[in-house]
DNA sequence: AGGCAAAGTGTGTGCGTTAACATCCTTCGG
DNA sequence: CCGAAGGATGTTAACGCACACACTTTGCCT
C-alpha cells in the first residue's frame, strides 16, 4: 500500500462498467430506466454506483441530449417579499419536476443593471427562463440574446408576446376599495407606486373603477415608490387634509409609513384614518393596529409560471397565451373600520414643533 | 430561396472559424482572451461571432475545463430577510467574480427538506458552494456526498470543518442589552430563538454576559421561534408582569409581536416598556413607535462568503479556517427609552375581555 | 543573407455522456 | 429441433470545446 493515494478522482461511467463487468452503455441505460436491461445486470450496476459513490456528469449529458435540465430566473430584488416568494414557488416546483435553477437578479431598475443581469443569464445553459421582474425590458432583451429561448414572465404587468402569469392586481384593487366604501366611507384615497410599474397601473385602475361604480368622487392620486419612506411623506399629507377618512395604499409597506405619518401627527387608526394595504406581508398581521390589506398568493403564482414554462419546453405548444390570473383576497383586520358618525375628522392636532 | 428556413440552430464555434476564415482554435483563443492573435484576426473573428450571434457552449468548455464557473448556494426560506439579502450579496459578488448562482432552499428545517435540497445541489455541476442554513446537517451532508467541494458557510454558528461567515451576534446582543441597562434600566429581558438555532445561543449568551457585567439579575429566558406570532404570546406574559420595563427581542419580527401585545394590553412603548430588536429589517424604521434594534449587514456577509468561496475554489489554499465575524450595530430609535422615574410600572389596565 | 526566437495559426485528441447501430443470446412456435 | 423475433448487451460516433503540440510566418540580430 502506497502512501500517495493519487487525488481519487470522481468515479465516472467507465469505472462502473468495469466494476460491473458491462459496457458503459449499459450503465447508461440503468441510469435513464431503460427497460430492456435484465434484473440482475441492473442490480449488478446499482451496486457499482453505490460503491464507487457516481453521479452522471450533468455538462456531458447535456452536451449531448442539448437539454441542461436547468432554468434561469431574472428576479428583481430578492429581499423584497413578493419576489423572493415567488421565487421559492418556482423552485421548489422546478426541483420537484427535475429542473435546476440559476438566479439572476437586478440591483435596481435601470437599463444597466437589466442588461448586466440579461447576459450574465444569457451565457448560462439554461432550457427556459422566468422573468420576475416589473419591466418587459428584461424579456426582451433575453429574447434578443438567446432567440428561441421558452420564457414566461411573471409577476408582471402586460408584457408582449411573453406569456404571464400574475395575480389579479385589478380585482385587488377593486377589494380594496370597495372594502373601505361598504364600511362608509365617502371616498377612498389612493397612494400609488412608481408610474412606470404595471402593477401600480392595475391597482390604480381597479380603484379608480370601483369608486366610479360607487359614483364616489375620484380625489388626487399620490405617488410613493413602494417604499415606506414615500408612504410616510404621502401620509404626512394626508394628515392635512381633514376630508381624509380612508386611504388604499399600493403596497404593505407604504402603508406601514403612511400609520407611521399618522401616529406622529396624532391621528387614530381607525379611529380616525382607515388604511387598506395590499401584499399581505407576514408582518402586517402584527402591526399595530394590524394592518387590513389584498392578499396575493406569491407562491402559486410562481407555482403555476413554472408549469406553463415546462410545457412549452416539453413541447407542449406554446397555448396558453392568454395570461393567466391568479385571484387576490382582502384579509380585513383592525386598520378598516366605519367612519366616525359626525361628518369629517376630529382637528388635527400637531404633536411635534413646525 | 426556399421557404424552409430549417430551425437556424446556433452557431457552433466552427461556424464562426469558417466565416472569419480562420480555424477553430483561433477563434476559441479570441475568446480566452489569448494574447497571441493579431489584432486584424481578432477583429475578423469577432466581427463574425457578432454576425452569427455566437455564444460559446459552457457545457462543452465545462467539460474540458472541469469548472463551470457556477456555485451552488443552499438556503433556508428565502423568503426571510436575512437569507434573501445574504443570497442577494452573494449573486452580485458571484457574477462580478464571473460565476452564475444555483439554488436550492430549503422549504422547512426537518431531515428530510434538508436532504432533498442537498441531494439536488450534489448533482449540479457546481465548483463550490454556499450555504445560508442554520444546520450543520446541510454543510454535512453535502460534503458527504461530494467530498472535497469547497464549501463555505454563511449566517452559521459553528460549524464544524466549514469555515464561516457571519455577523457578530454575541457583541450585536452585548449592544442590545448595554443599551437598555445604560438607558437606566435594572435589568433586561430576552426573548430568544429556538434552542437549536445557534444565532439564538449567541445572542442568549451575549444577553447574559452583558447583564452579567452590569451586575444585573438574569431574568427567566422566553422562548420563540422568531415569528411576530411567538413575540406576541411572549409579549402577553410579560405586560402581565409589572417587573419588566425592559425587553431584548432576538429579532425585529418578534419584536413586532410583543408591541402587539403591549398595544392590547395598553401598555406604552416605551413609556412604560422600552424594547429593541435584532436584524433591523426595513420596516422596522417605520414601525410605530420605530424600533431601536441590531443591524446585520447581511449583504457584507454573502460578499466576504463568496469572497472566501473563490479564494479557496481558485486554490489560495484552504487557509481562514477562522470564523470571519461581521461587526452588529445598534440602531437607536423610538422604542427604547429610559424606565419611568417612579419604580415599577403603571397598573396594566385591560382593554378586552378576559 | 542566414539563422533563430517568438508570434501567429492549424491539427488532432479527449472530456463523459447518449444515440444509433451491430451483435449476441434467449425463447417459443411450428 | 430449427428458425425467427425480440430481449439483452456491446461498439462506434457524435456533442462543442480547450489543450498539447506541430507548423508557418514574422522580426531581429549577427
Amino acid at each position: 500500500m502506497s502512501m500517495s493515494e493519487p487525488a481519487p478522482r470522481p468515479a465516472i461511467m467507465h469505472d462502473v462498467a468495469r466494476l460491473a463487468g458491462v459496457s458503459h452503455q449499459t450503465v447508461s441505460r440503468v441510469l435513464n430506466n431503460h427497460p430492456n436491461v435484465r434484473e440482475a445486470t441492473r442490480e449488478r450496476v446499482q451496486q457499482a454506483i453505490r460503491q464507487l459513490n457516481y453521479r452522471p456528469n450533468a455538462l456531458a449529458r447535456g452536451l449531448v441530449t442539448r437539454r441542461s435540465r436547468t432554468i434561469g430566473v431574472i428576479s428583481f430584488d430578492t429581499r423584497l417579499f413578493g419576489p423572493a416568494s415567488t421565487l421559492l414557488g418556482v423552485e421548489h416546483a422546478a426541483r420537484a419536476a427535475g429542473y435546476a435553477v440559476t438566479i439572476s437578479s437586478l440591483a435596481n431598475l435601470d437599463a444597466t443593471s437589466v442588461r448586466s443581469a440579461v447576459a450574465a443569464l444569457a451565457g448560462q445553459p439554461v432550457d427556459g427562463a422566468i422573468v420576475i421582474a416589473p419591466r418587459e425590458g428584461a424579456a426582451q432583451g433575453l429574447r434578443d440574446l438567446r432567440p428561441g429561448l421558452p420564457l414566461v414572465a411573471v409577476e408582471a404587468g402586460y408584457s408582449g408576446e411573453t406569456p404571464v402569469v400574475s395575480v389579479d392586481q385589478f380585482s385587488g384593487a377593486r377589494l380594496a376599495t370597495e372594502h373601505l366604501l361598504s364600511l362608509g366611507h365617502r371616498t377612498v384615497w389612493h397612494i400609488a407606486g412608481p408610474a412606470d410599474w404595471l402593477e401600480a397601473r392595475e391597482r390604480i385602475e381597479g380603484w379608480r373603477a370601483s369608486l366610479a361604480d360607487s359614483g364616489a368622487a375620484a380625489p388626487p392620486l399620490l405617488r410613493g415608490d413602494w417604499s415606506p419612506e414615500s408612504g410616510y411623506r404621502a401620509g404626512l399629507d394626508l394628515a392635512d387634509n381633514p376630508e381624509v377618512t380612508a386611504v388604499f395604499a399600493a403596497n404593505d409597506q407604504m402603508a406601514l409609513g403612511v400609520m407611521h405619518a399618522f401616529y406622529e401627527r396624532d391621528l387614530r387608526v381607525p379611529a380616525d384614518i382607515s388604511i387598506v394595504g395590499f401584499d399581505n406581508i407576514p408582518e402586517s398581521e402584527f402591526l399595530t393596529p394590524s394592518l387590513t390589506t389584498v392578499h396575493q398568493d406569491f407562491d402559486e403564482v410562481g407555482r403555476r409560471g413554472l408549469k406553463l414554462l415546462v410545457g412549452i419546453m416539453e413541447g407542449d405548444s406554446e397555448r396558453a397565451s392568454q395570461p393567466e390570473r391568479v385571484p387576490a383576497t382582502l384579509v380585513a383586520r383592525q386598520s378598516s373600520a366605519p367612519p366616525r358618525p359626525s361628518r369629517g375628522r376630529r382637528a388635527v392636532r400637531r404633536r411635534r414643533g413646525s
